[in-house]
RNA sequence: GCGGAUGUGGCGGAAUGGCAGACGCGCCAGACUUAGAAUCUGGUAUCUUCGAUGUGUGGGUUCAAGUCCCGCCAUCCGCACCA
């Protein structure tokens, strides 16, 4: 089959007839089938894309098959720093590199031949849909979930621009592996962590990976302890989050992080340089160094103590960096007999070692019995946490407390290529949110992005002067723009509803449209993106805007496929392989297949080209006997059945069946592999001679149907040859006769202790007891038997285990 | 360092606790052919045969373990002192 020519003519009469386009008549049974969206970074797709794309698409068009009104929207994730880098490093700019991109994978996708309905398309550089993330802005801002502050940021001197802390890898910078340092700046956060014990629990009833549940669960972090009050000598207080406050008798020093507020108050004469030179060290030092296992702990004293609130102890205020202001409370209590930093921080200071619970040798970290604890003393552990809260909190000291990890979603970016911040700084009325009547905010395109550090659009004037919206003075604009994953947060929300001039989506397409059936897409976004889409979901529901509370019910991570070497492709290793030399030779169906079968979907694997011919050969074969089957004329099926004929349509039930199942658990490989056993069941048929010529027909008649989602050009030609008029699409999935598969006769292994003997034939009908009844009376295993057995086990359909 | 995953023929990979290696590649053989290619058919874990050994490694549970439990090794991924 000419492939090219086979590809082209259906992709033409798809989009003709509107074969891909969704039907809202029936979104009563609508699934929505969302692979993530892909950025549009280079012109051309990848084996990545198709790997993700290709394979889920054959799950769509599986779940159309089965009577599914199948939404299947594709878009381009198209604000982001790779065509703000491209920009600066060939002086094209990002909007007309971006839409150029979108334009050639939009061809690309187009060959593809997935059933994406692109008159729901969306990219979200355009400010039709940026308007909307703005909109997004707005309301968290209202809703009190979009706040400013200062804080200390990642920053890149490369990018020059602020880094999430999950950006960072390695002390370097994600994208550019420039050395990160910290800096202080004004930037907008997203109330995240308001979430938090939420995005916990909704975790449950999610059909996800196991393994992604726990990373999100990992990264949110809950951990349930005491907020224990300390008060310092000279009448301040501050507080440390503690998750035993069983050992709080075994307190020999407190630590606050050197970004603490009490700091310089509680910094003495006597100390002033000394912890003055400590801070400028520790901010000369980059996160990623100053959190190294590897370094030594340090710290200085600040000359100040504080009062330990269960029994008085006057004990030392040190600073160091080992401790957070990011995480709690920004300080922790010391008790180096029972955890194993505070042990080494001890040692290195000369600091008390003071046992409070007895067991092994110190550091003892584990929980038991408290001793030298006043009152609490004999107590277990896990009583004396809530003991000495309870008492604390009755004197105002303390009290439980529930800390997260989790920290909130910082949005700022000091960049050009992303979707404006919608605020006004007025110098009477403060702070003002851009009028939802005035959106969207416009990104100029005449900026200069070169990077000096600063916002690209805070050079551009005319963005930057604007009038206030209540005082109508002038007025400044935020010149930061958004983090992309805030434009693909809500991106789902906007398939629904692409159109529309007058809001995001309509609350009631939303609900029908939504929640996505099957999401899919990397396992790197486990805990950014996924995080992000949860959080913007809860918070839009709690607005009213949508009745769902989690976007995506069922999720799959695709593997990665890496270069032939074993290792992650990549331009610098060389070991790229790019799909258009292979679509060119043998067409798009033939390199969907083989992705689908060469790997386990979920691992992936390293490339292997070997198998492409392979498959190619495996469709011709599939051609030749359906040609073979049309070519045949017409009989009416044989009444009784023969033995041949039985195992012909056993082959073809069961091929259904467990194709069936193969692809709804996205085991690809083997619904290939049973597409080829039923091809070989054909052939071997075929070769001994078609008695029943209606028995081959329809057999090769669900070959082809089966084959449909995997090679649906392919399909759909071979449909077409076999007489029929409308689309291969408009069948129903071949459905498993289960009578079929009922067979006379079935074969069991016969283990002596475990050892296979031999096998013995008996027919379904026969029960355990005949079955035991029958292999006792066999007469190869008498001389073995002769001394009589200990028990016989029978596992039906299997195997027979007589242990002696 | 902590956490997670993975480890099966020459290769890609299959196996609800129940006959390990489905399916495919490769290889070998046969048929067809003057010959080759293509195609169709059969074979193909290892060992010296009988029957023994085999799923990184050492234990354990079980009538039965690739699968479950405990330890170790290797590789990959994630997270970075989380109080």
């Amino acid at each position: 089959m000419d492939m090219k020519s086979v590809e082209a003519k259906w992709q033409k009469r798809w989009l003709e007839s509107g074969e891909n386009e969704f039907n809202e008549k029936n979104i009563d049974k609508k699934y929505y089938v969302l692979e993530m969206f892909s950025y549009p970074s280079g012109a051309k797709l990848h084996v990545g894309h198709w790997y993700n794309f290709g394979p889920s698409d054959s799950f769509a068009r599986f779940k159309k098959m089965q009577g599914y009104e199948v939404f299947e929207p594709m878009g381009f994730d198209a604000f982001g720093l790779p065509a703000e880098n491209y920009a600066i490093k060939t002086g094209i700019h990002p909007q007309d590199s971006t839409l150029k991109n979108i334009e050639t994978m939009e061809m690309q996708l187009k060959k593809m031949g997935a059933m994406f309905d692109w008159n729901h398309e969306v990219v979200t550089c355009l400010p039709d849909y940026y308007k909307w993330t703005q909109w997004l802005f707005l309301q968290l801002y209202k809703k009190g979930l979009a706040y400013r502050k200062e804080a200390p940021v990642n920053w890149c001197s490369s990018c020059n621009t602020v880094l999430a802390n999950e950006q960072v890898q390695d002390g370097l910078c994600e994208r550019c592996s420039t050395p990160v340092v910290r800096k202080n700046l004004t930037q907008w956060f997203f109330k995240i962590t308001d979430y938090a014990e939420e995005l916990l629990f909704g975790l449950d009833k999610l059909d996800w990976p196991e393994k992604t549940k726990l990373m999100q669960k990992n990264w949110i972090g809950k951990s349930t302890g005491s907020e224990i009050v300390f008060k310092t000598e000279k009448g301040s207080s501050f507080k440390v989050f503690t998750t035993r406050a069983d050992t709080l008798f075994g307190v020999s020093y407190t630590v606050l992080a050197p970004e603490h507020p009490l700091v310089k108050k509680l910094t003495t004469k006597e100390h002033k340089k000394e912890v003055e030179d400590y801070l400028v060290e520790t901010s000369k030092c980059n996160e990623i160094d100053r959190l190294s296992t590897q370094r030594e702990k340090t710290g200085v004293f600040t000359g100040s103590y504080a009062i330990n609130p269960v029994n008085g102890e006057k004990i030392p205020i040190w600073i160091a960096d080992y401790v957070l202001f990011s995480y709690g409370t920004g300080a922790v209590m010391g008790v180096p007999a029972h955890d194993d930093r505070d042990f080494a921080f001890a040692k290195k200071y000369n600091l008390p070692v003071k046992r409070v619970i007895e067991g092994g040798e110190l550091p003892f970290t584990e929980y038991g019995t408290l001793v030298d604890s006043g009152k609490f003393s004999g107590m277990k552990s896990e009583e004396a946490k809530k003991a000495i809260t309870q008492e604390l909190q009755s004197e105002g000291k303390g009290s439980l407390k529930t800390n997260y990890r989790l920290r909130d979603w910082l949005v700022s970016r000091q960049r050009y290529w992303g979707a404006p911040i919608p605020i006004i700084y007025c110098p009477h009325c403060g702070t003002v949110p851009v009028p939802e009547s005035d959106l969207p905010v416009q990104l100029p395109y005449d900026v200069d992005f070169t990077p000096d550090g600063k916002s690209p659009l805070l050079k551009h004037e005319k963005f930057m002067n604007t009038v206030c919206p209540i005082c109508k003075a002038p007025a400044k604009r935020e010149p930061d723009t958004l983090d992309t994953f805030v434009c693909s947060s809500w991106y789902y929300l906007r398939y629904a509803d692409n159109k529309n001039k007058n809001a995001p989506f309509d609350k009631d397409k939303a609900d029908k449209y939504l929640p996505v059936d099957k999401y899919i897409g990397g396992a790197e976004h486990a805990c950014m993106h996924l995080l992000y889409a949860r959080f913007v979901t809860k918070a839009l529901k709690d607005m009213g805007y949508i009745d769902f509370d989690e976007p995506f019910l069922s999720l799959v991570h695709q593997g990665t496929i890496l270069g032939p070497d074993g290792f992650k492709m990549s331009k610098s290793r060389g070991n790229v392989v790019s799909p258009d030399e292979y679509i060119e030779k043998y067409g798009a169906d033939a390199f969907r297949i083989y992705l689908m079968f060469g790997f386990s979907y979920i691992e992936g694997g390293p490339w292997n080209e070997k198998g492409i011919e392979a498959i190619a050969k495996f469709l011709e074969r599939v051609e030749r006997i359906s040609d073979i089957a049309n070519s045949l004329k017409n009989t009416p099926s044989q009444k009784q059945k023969g033995e041949r004929e039985k195992q012909l349509d056993f082959v073809r039930n069961n091929t259904i069946k467990c194709v069936t199942n193969d692809m709804e658990s996205f085991s690809f490989n083997t619904a290939v592999a049973r597409i080829m056993e039923l091809v070989n069941a054909l052939y071997k048929y075929y070769g001994e001679g078609v008695d029943d010529v209606a028995l081959f027909k329809d057999t090769v008649r669900d070959l082809v149907l089966l084959l449909a989602p995997l090679t649906p050009h392919f399909a759909e030609e071979l449909n077409e040859r076999a007489g029929s008029g409308k689309s291969v699409f408009r069948y129903s999935y071949p459905i498993c006769n289960e009578k079929a598969l009922v067979l006379d006769e079935i074969e069991l292994a016969v283990q002596i202790n475990n050892r296979i003997k031999c096998k013995l034939v008996v027919p379904t009908s026969c029960d355990n007891k005949e079955i035991e009844k029958r292999v006792l009376a066999l007469p190869q295993l008498k001389e073995e038997l002769k001394d009589g057995y200990k028990k016989i086990i029978v596992i039906p359909k299997r195997l027979v285990n007589i242990v002696k």
